[in-house]
Parts: structure tokens; sequence; C-alpha cells
RNA sequence: GGUCCGGUAGCUCAGUUGGUUAGAGCAGGGGACUCAUAAUCCCUUGGUCGGGGGUUCGAGUCCCUCCCGGACUACCA
């Protein structure tokens, strides 16, 4: 077999949220392909970044009061440190921001600008002078022109369905500062994709790099008429790359993300001594993508135009999978199944979500559903009940003696697993790891009955079968080594215990043709925990109680999903009508913590001081002590009711109440006023 | 509305270019074993393959039609 160059890249998650088990079914289907190749003997390298640019990002360091690449380097940590400790290993981890990806930037933008493709153009789009920002549509909402519901989003009516632009709404409001924005005209620039729409149709149409459903929705979609200019540009203020010849402007984040591919592939290069161009300009060299569905469109069109007219390789492959469902819908926080990854890590192993989603994953589009009471019996069963199980019920047998020094008869059984190799590797590489799975628990199957016919426990009972009982075990080991192997790129831990417990470590895929002889075998040791039923359990009530950033769309990551349930409004049903005097008579107020602490003997109250601006200050008492640390309070503005009748408490005088919603205990919930908001302000 | 994907045993799914009595794993029932993480092994109950038409010597597999479920439906792309 020839040895194969392959880059292989994941989206780039954006740099404004966690990671959680949506995003995994990425990352492990790419770290599964990308381990495959890698042990079948092939050159494979894995790059990936964060995605940092864009209106979003800016926003959230405003609110939170600090520099943006402050925010994007603590993501980072945390995005890589989630990958690490899920077994996802890269060989590059960049960011969209570093320096080497605003030269590709510049370079790719040459060669676009050289081709005559981009063009300028006026467009109106609405303005929030209090923050000074142009506003994307989700950034306004307003009254339907069509049919006058209240505050619905910028670019459609949820009410109607009617699509209109934000200009079009009625009393429009920015989100960001509740301002009413102001519609201004702004120069930007375009890209004519249209130009580029032959070699779309051809590319997309007549090769190999996509599934034919994916081929099928372009041409329906958008091939069947002009291609729409791209809008590429932002004005200031944004965060990005300023394009060098059209100052205050910034490329909009859709353009520099993708080559952020690049700029991760020139770091590795860089770092170890390598040509760049033998990568994204060599014909020897195949380049996998893999993403979601949901960002299709800019790595089918725009990705492979901007690739072409710069001289770059084009994609090989774009591999495109489906979102994750959790017990048959959408991740939902109030159910607990809005898991981050982190919060998996804190109850179970990484092992058992790579397995489950390799024996779910296929190479359709299709999404996938993790069934939580069927993910335990299935990592239990496959994994420990089957695999790990041939050589838990063996090993010890032969501690003292090791493998046999010839292969002994085994009615065919290493042969047929051999063969199998190749059918289970055909499934690897077309991404179907649910068939792989398939085959390689097919062959534990029939593995586990050759361990029941030939009775080890029965044959060390009498000294004189020693050498049978060793053939025995040698062969249930081998057996259990090749599962190991085909297992390795989902289960690298297992297949690395494996090797120790056999005392020759897996490397090669071809290890699987020859049976292991003569080696020691060391003492047995759990090689995986079955999956306990309460540690689900636990991961999914401590989710019901995580924070989820309130926006996590603006970068090229909308893989976030939500879908809220009726329980909060069941629990506490609506008041009865009040009238806006009535309203008006509860004044409420923004509000800064500036000191916060515990009160001793107090069970559930924290002590606020809390600042309404020009030195006047309250003392009041809040019950949500178990859901807030004093040091996380600090600084924070949060809405109090200013004209509440203060309150003579055990511990002193409480001036007023801190709003803030949940069911108490340690989910209480602060409401905070969007940047912008200052100590003193009433809120109507 | 349009496009795409799917509808096979209680559950998750396999079923290659149409070919003998439709399969697996799990769950259920019965039994065995005790080396193994209440693991394993053997036997076993479940299906008019969404409905209806058609092509064919023969259809889960091809064609038509209807029903049901899901995804997508861009234009901040």
């Amino acid at each position: 077999m020839p040895r194969r160059r392959l880059l292989v890249t994941s989206a780039l998650p954006y740099a404004n949220g966690p990671i959680h088990l949506g995003h995994l079914v990425e990352y492990l289907q790419t770290d599964i392909w990308v381990r495959f190749q890698k042990l079948r003997g092939h050159e494979c390298r894995y790059m990936c970044a964060d995605d940092t640019h864009g209106t979003a990002i800016m926003i959230r360091a405003r609110q939170e009061n600090r520099s943006e690449a402050e925010l994007i380097a603590q993501t980072q940590a945390e995005h890589i440190q989630d990958f690490d400790d899920f077994g996802i290993e890269f060989d590059n981890y960049g960011s969209t921001n570093d320096a080497e990806n605003r030269v590709l930037c510049e370079s790719m933008w040459q060669s676009i600008r050289a081709a005559g493709l981009v063009v300028e153009k006026d467009i109106e789009q609405l303005y929030d002078t209090e923050t000074g920002t142009f506003l994307a549509d989700r950034f306004v909402r307003g009254t339907c022109p069509k049919c006058q519901s209240p505050d619905q989003p910028g670019d459609n009516c949820s009410s109607c369905g009617q699509t209109y632009t934000p200009a079009e709404l009625i009393d429009p409001v920015s989100t960001l500062s509740g301002a009413q924005p102001e519609v201004r005209t702004a120069g930007h620039l375009f890209i004519e994709l249209e130009q580029l729409h032959a070699f779309l149709e051809q590319w997309t149409q007549t090769g190999t790099s996509l599934q034919p459903e994916i081929a099928n929705y372009l041409q329906g979609h958008f091939l069947s008429e002009p291609l729409r200019d791209w809008d590429i540009s932002r004005p200031a203020p944004y965060f990005g790359f300023e394009i060098p010849d059209f100052p205050g402007n910034y490329w909009y984040v859709w353009f520099d993300a993708p080559i952020g591919y690049l700029a991760s592939t020139q770091q590795w290069c860089d770092q170890h001594n390598r040509a760049f161009d033998d990568w994204w300009r060599s014909p020897d060299c195949e380049i996998h993508h893999f993403i979601g569905k949901d960002i299709t469109y800019f790595h089918t069109l725009f990705w492979p135009g901007m690739l072409r007219t710069a001289g770059y390789s084009l994609p090989t492959k774009i591999h495109i999978h489906g979102f994750l469902t959790v017990n048959g819908q959408k991740m939902s926080k109030s159910k607990g199944t809005f898991v981050k990854a982190r919060t998996y890590l804190n109850h179970l192993q990484p092992g058992y979500l790579r397995y489950f989603y390799a024996s779910k994953l296929s190479s359709k589009v299709d999404d996938i559903d993790l069934a939580l009471d069927e993910f335990i019996a299935k990592v239990n069963t496959d994994l420990v009940g089957k695999f790990v199980n041939l050589a838990s019920r063996s090993a010890k047998f032969v501690s003292h003696s090791g493998l046999s020094a010839s292969y002994p008869e085994d009615g065919g059984l290493f042969a047929a697993a051999a063969t199998a190799g190749d059918a289970i590797a055909e499934a690897y590489e077309a991404c179907d790891t649910s068939r792989a799975m398939r085959l390689i628990m097919g062959l534990a199957d029939r593995a586990n009955p050759y361990v029941e016919e030939n009775k080890p426990w029965e044959l060390r009972q009498d000294p004189d079968r020693a050498a049978e009982l060793q053939d025995v075990c040698t062969v249930a080991l081998n057996l259990f080594r090749q599962l190991a192997i085909y297992l390795a790129p989902v289960l690298p831990d297992l297949a690395a215990q494996a090797g120790v417990l056999l005392h020759d470590s897996i490397t090669h895929w071809d290890q699987a043709q020859r049976p292991l002889l003569g080696t020691p075998v060391a003492k047995f040791r759990h090689m995986l925990q079955r999956v306990a039923e309460k540690d689900v359990q636990a991961m999914v009530e401590e989710s019901k109680t995580e924070e989820i950033p309130a926006n996590s769309e603006g970068g090229t990551d909308n893989a976030a999903t939500w879908d809220d349930g009726g329980e909060a409004l069941a629990a506490e049903p609506l008041a009865a009508e009040c009238s806006w005097d009535d309203f008006m008579q509860v004044d409420l107020r923004v509000a800064r913590i500036v000191e916060a602490e515990h009160v001793a003997e107090a069970r559930k109250l924290l002590k606020l001081k809390l600042s309404l601006g020009g030195g006047h200050t309250r003392q009041v008492f809040a019950g949500i002590k178990a859901a807030y640390e004093p040091e996380q309070l600090v600084g924070r503005l949060v809405v109090c009711v200013a004209n509440l009748a203060p309150r003579q408490m055990k511990f002193g005088l409480s001036e007023g109440m801190v709003v803030a919603s949940g069911p108490g205990g340690s989910e209480v919930y602060l409401l905070s006023p969007d940047a912008g908001a200052v100590p003193g302000q009433r809120v109507h």
C-alpha cells in the first residue's frame, strides 16, 4: 500500500463558549479517522484552531470588561484542555487571530483582488449610536412590518414567517443597548461568486469530494440560479483583521476563519521544518475537511472558490455530519442534556463517548442520537462484556507463563479476524464507523464462545494440562489483541493498555495480521469501568445547573441549539394582570455590587453592598449563598428593587432586593443588564 | 410549498448488481457455567420488510402513488 499524505481539519470552534457534546461529534469523528490513517502508516496531520473574530466576541469582551485578546486566549486554553482530555490529538491547534493567519489572509486577498472578483457596494444597515456599532440582524428586534407582532428578530418574523431587513422593522431596538438604531449607509466589499459559477458547478457536481445528497442540495438551492455576491467586509468597530486596501474595514469572520486551516498548517510546518506547499499546493497531498451540515455553504462554495482563485489545492473530500440529539430531542438545558465537555468529564470517561459516537456515525449527513440508556447498555455490553472481558477472563492464567511460542489451532478464528481487517479498514476509510464497530463486535461475539468451549478454568485444575491452558489463553489474548488494534483509533487508551498487558505496543494496523507469541503477560488490571447509571444522572443534574452562554452564535460555529421547556412557567403561572401604574410603583434600578461577603451565621444569605452611582449605596441581604461566591459578584451589574421597604433581618438591615430567577437553592440566576447600562438607571 | 433523507422484530440497526424458509446486537422467556467488572455460553418468543398498485418466473431490494417521521429552505452565507 503506497504511503499517502493527508491533511485533515475539523471546523474551527468559535471562541465564545465551551465545547459541548454536540461539538464533540465532529472532533471525535475526525480524531478517529486521523488515528486510523496514522495507524495504517500514512502521514496524516490534523489541523485546527479557534475561530476568534466577529461581533459576538467583541461584544462579549466589552460586557466582561476585558480585551478580546484576553477572552480568546482563555477560551483557547479551555478548548485545548477539553480536547486533550477527550484524547483528541491535533498536530497543531492555532487561532485565527495569529500572525500567520493575517499574512495568509492578505495574500489570499491579493489573489482575489487580482482576479477581479471584488466590487464595492453601498449597503444600508442599522447603526446603534450608543455602542457605536453596526448591528447584525440578530442584534435587532422590533415589530413585524407585516403582522405587527412585537419583539421579533431582525431577519424574519417568528409569528407570521415574513422575511424582511432589519430596517423594515417597526420601532427597531438594539439588543445591545436598547437604543433605537438609525439607518446608515456604508461601503462594503463583495466577492462576485457568480464569476466562479461554472467552476463550482463542475467541482460540486462531477467530483467525488462531496456526499451525493450534498451535491444535490447545492444544485437545488444555489447553483440553479446566479450566485449572490458575498459581503466580505465589515466596518469598524469589528474584532478581526483590517483590510489593507480598505482602511477602517475588516474581513468578515467567515473570510478569515477557513484560512485558519492554512495558518495552522503554516505554524506546524514552521515548527517541523516542512514545506507548506507540500500540503496545500501539492497533488500528492489529500485534503480532508470535516464539518457539520450547518456550515456546508461556506465550505462547498466559497472556500473552494477562494482556494482555486489563490492557486491552492482543492479539498479532496468534505465530510459532512449531522447534529447531535440527546434522548431523541435537541439538547436542552432544562432537561440537563446540554452537556459541556467538561461536565461530561467530571462524571464519565472519554472512551465511552468515543465508542458510542463511533458506533452511531456513518458517512451520511443524518443526525445522530445519544439515547442515554442505550449509551449505558451499549458501552457496558460491547466494551466491558465482550471486548475487555476476553482479556479479563484469560490473562491471569498465563501471567506466569506468558504466551505460547507457536500459535495453536483455533478453528480459524484468528485467520478470519485477520481477513476481516480489510473490510473494517474500508469502513473506517469511508467514515462508516458504525459499520466498523459492528464488524469488530461480530468478531468479539465469536471469540467469547471459544473461551467457553475450552474452559481454561478447568484446565488450570490439572497441572498436566498446563500447555493446553497456555494455548487456550494465547488464542483468547491474541483475539483480544486483534480487537484492540481494530479499536485503537476509537479507544487509544485501551490499545495502550493492551500493549502493556502483552508487552508489545500497538503501532500499526497490520499487527492484527500476525499473532503475538512468546511474550510475557502482565498482571491483569481492570481496563475500563462499567458505566454507572448514577454517574450519567449526576452529569445530567450538573448540566441543569450550569450557565450556558446566552449567545454562542455569531462566529462560524452555529451548532448551539436550544429547546425551552414549559416547566418553569407551569411551576409558577402568570400573575394577574396589573396596570401600568401598578408596575411603575416598583422602582427597579441598575446597581453595581461593590462589596459581597459571607454572613457567618447565615445559611442562605450573602451580604451585598450595592452602588446606585454618585456615592449612593445600599446594604442588601440576598438569598443567593448556594449559587454564588462573593468573589464572582464584586463588580458586576445587577437589577435591584430600590424602593422596597427596608427590612430588619437577624444580621442587619436590608435596604432593597436583588432580582433573580430560578427555583432557589443553587439554582438562582441574577439578572444582568447588557453592556452600556450604568448604575442608577431606572428599569422600565 | 419545494428539496433531500428515512420508514425492516419492543429498541438500535444490517440486508451487496431483485433469487431459495428476511438477519444481528440489545431487551423479553428458558437453561448452563462460574475464569471474568451481576461479566459469559446455549436454546428460545417476536416481523403480511409504512399502505396500495405495477414490472418480473421471482421484490424488503426496481417503477408509480399515497401515508408517516426527520433534516434543509440560503440572502449577517
